[in-house]
DNA sequence: TTGTACGCGTTATCAC
DNA sequence: GTGATAACGCGTACAA
């Protein structure tokens, strides 16, 4: 049981100053700084007392948005596994009114044990990488656990629960091929994006197998949302039409159905579609998403499982990367796929 | 200033016996427990101190789930403006793994300064109303601040911002009745939970206004969500057929458009729908979803405000009753509704 | 069931 | 910028 007292002594520091570092206090310098995190860091993690570093039973979940049904869905499942490991959750929408960032700081004075980012601000398109890169090795410094959930970051030392965004575009890509589609456009989300990136090396690697040119005029890029999906979708249209279409979300997939519609064509007759995700509304839409599902649940029960390792005082400490784990995407039949009009 | 040290005194208890108090700790005699929590009502709520009275900034927000899209869209609305008021929001999903009493006894620990409810406990058909009513009266006497949206709980002494759902079913009857039908079904949410039985109300006056019987026959209670939306219209389409339906929730309108659909029909040509909520993928389903809107972002503003002049120590307290509001609610005519087949 | 004593982290103050 | 110190408020162990 070690508590600041024990911290100040070993860095040869007073327990204000080691204060004064956990509170991420401005006036300090960074080698004391430093000096402080390399001993908090040595320290076994079971080292709690009783004060601000003791149990509390609380984690994170940090989501990017609630306006895309995935996130909710994901927050839910988290929380449900969480409960069942004996952890309450709070939930903060990170890119609405207060950043990733301000919310870390806020758990942790709140006395968060451990936080679970879903898509994180590594992940974002419009973000600095680099900088953010750096504010999660800040964190890791300083002997916050976390694990991401679809992170994109291998790069960093923080367990990533995934699933195989390019066999989900080859997957997607494959079953139109199978109905006979040769013209198979892609709706992608910012060019930058990570997860679309994925998603198009998979849709070019079935068309290249199958003899067929994954041409740069059938991708279309756009931002995420059901506008987005409508503006690449009406951006196709006015090239050399496509027959099919594979949309990064489902929610873009609403989008661009949508689009196509307005433009006369019915789907699937005209033009099939593919979403990506399964939210709980796809199989409710006319027509109902042919999609591809993320196993929630599962990747889910991964991160949480991971996060609790970490904070289990028995279990001895791990390296992150090493703990990452990929899920595969399932296709899932509905309506809005069919053959190509003859 | 007024710590523990001061209510103690005042009650003439240690302050161990107000920290277990306040911590809703067992093994506290009920009527030493009622006498400090009398004193603590009669202090000014501008008594915090240092400890874990103090000032946060950090407010709660309490949902009750967050698969039907209405209320991660309340949690944006809400978190947004909270933001603006200067305080971060911690979100809760109320009916998932933790019951609403164990979030609220967690946030208060976690230092939360007050919490909004959106469809609070008291709302849910399923709960124990006396049982409920009772546990926000003992939150209220333990001094936490809330407020409801959407909480139907006008006897409790708790401010609430609701939309008018009596105007909600009158407007759509109305509505449908302008285009020319006669035959209206309603599809209910349980028969207990209150929301559906205000539209139940405003879509029986419209009829009778009308000249229009609003038969028994023409009401179908089910489960929320799409599922209960099917079952719901499966019911309906099984007795002598309507022209057109009403739906409790956007959601249970696309799970009814699919079970008519299943049944090959088509809508808005051989049945109209009417939905209600307007969440945002009701534009982007096919056909457009016709709806009645909530004013979110006005009701999450008035719930913030009145939350805020709650917690600011310089304005005196305040009678909740008296700052309820209602809200008008907005038809959104899209392409689900059209004239009844000749 | 309740009060006392102690431990904890935080904050303020002042010295350097 | 940092350290030493003291006061403070809350939570808990323990004793009554």
């Amino acid at each position: 049981m070690a508590g600041l007292a024990d911290i100040a002594k070993a860095a040869g520091v007073s327990v204000s100053t080691v204060s004064r570092v956990l509170n991420r206090r401005a006036g300090i310098k960074e080698d004391t700084r430093q000096r402080v995190l390399d001993v908090l860091n040595q320290l076994p993690h079971t080292a709690r007392g009783l004060g601000a570093l003791r149990r509390t039973g609380v984690v994170g979940l940090l989501v990017p948005e609630l306006s895309n049904p995935v996130f909710p869905a994901f927050a839910e499942a988290l929380e449900s596994r969480a409960a069942q490991a004996g952890y309450a959750s709070l939930l903060c929408n990170t890119r609405a009114a207060m950043s990733e960032k301000d919310y870390v700081q806020m758990l942790t004075a709140r006395g968060v044990e451990g936080m679970i980012f879903v898509s994180p601000e590594i992940a974002n398109p419009d973000s600095d990488e680099r900088r953010s890169r750096r504010e999660y090795e800040e964190l890791l410094g300083e002997g916050v656990r976390m694990v991401f959930v679809n992170g994109c970051a291998p790069s960093l030392d923080v367990p990533d629960i995934t699933v195989d965004e390019h066999l989900a575009g080859y997957t997607a890509a494959r079953h139109l091929l199978d109905l006979g589609h040769r013209r198979i456009g892609f709706v992608s989300g910012p060019a930058r994006a990570l997860p679309s990136r994925l998603k198009q090396a998979g849709w070019s690697a079935a068309l290249d197998e199958a003899g067929v040119e994954p041409a740069a005029e059938l991708v279309a890029h756009a931002a995420f949302g059901a506008e987005g999906g409508a503006a690449a979708m009406a951006e196709l249209l006015d090239g050399p039409r496509p027959t099919a279409v594979l949309c990064s979300s489902d929610v873009m997939a609403l989008g661009a159905m949508r689009e196509a519609k307005r433009r006369g064509l019915s789907t699937p007759e005209d033009l099939s579609v593919v979403g990506f995700d399964d939210i709980g509304l796809a199989a409710y839409c006319q027509p109902a998403l042919t999609t591809l599902a993320q196993p929630i649940a599962d990747m889910a029960a991964a991160a949480v499982d991971e996060l609790a390792r970490r904070l289990d005082p028995d279990e001895p400490p791990r390296r992150a990367t090493s703990f990452s784990r990929m899920f595969r995407p399932t296709l899932i039949v509905r309506e809005s796929t069919a053959a190509p009009p003859s």
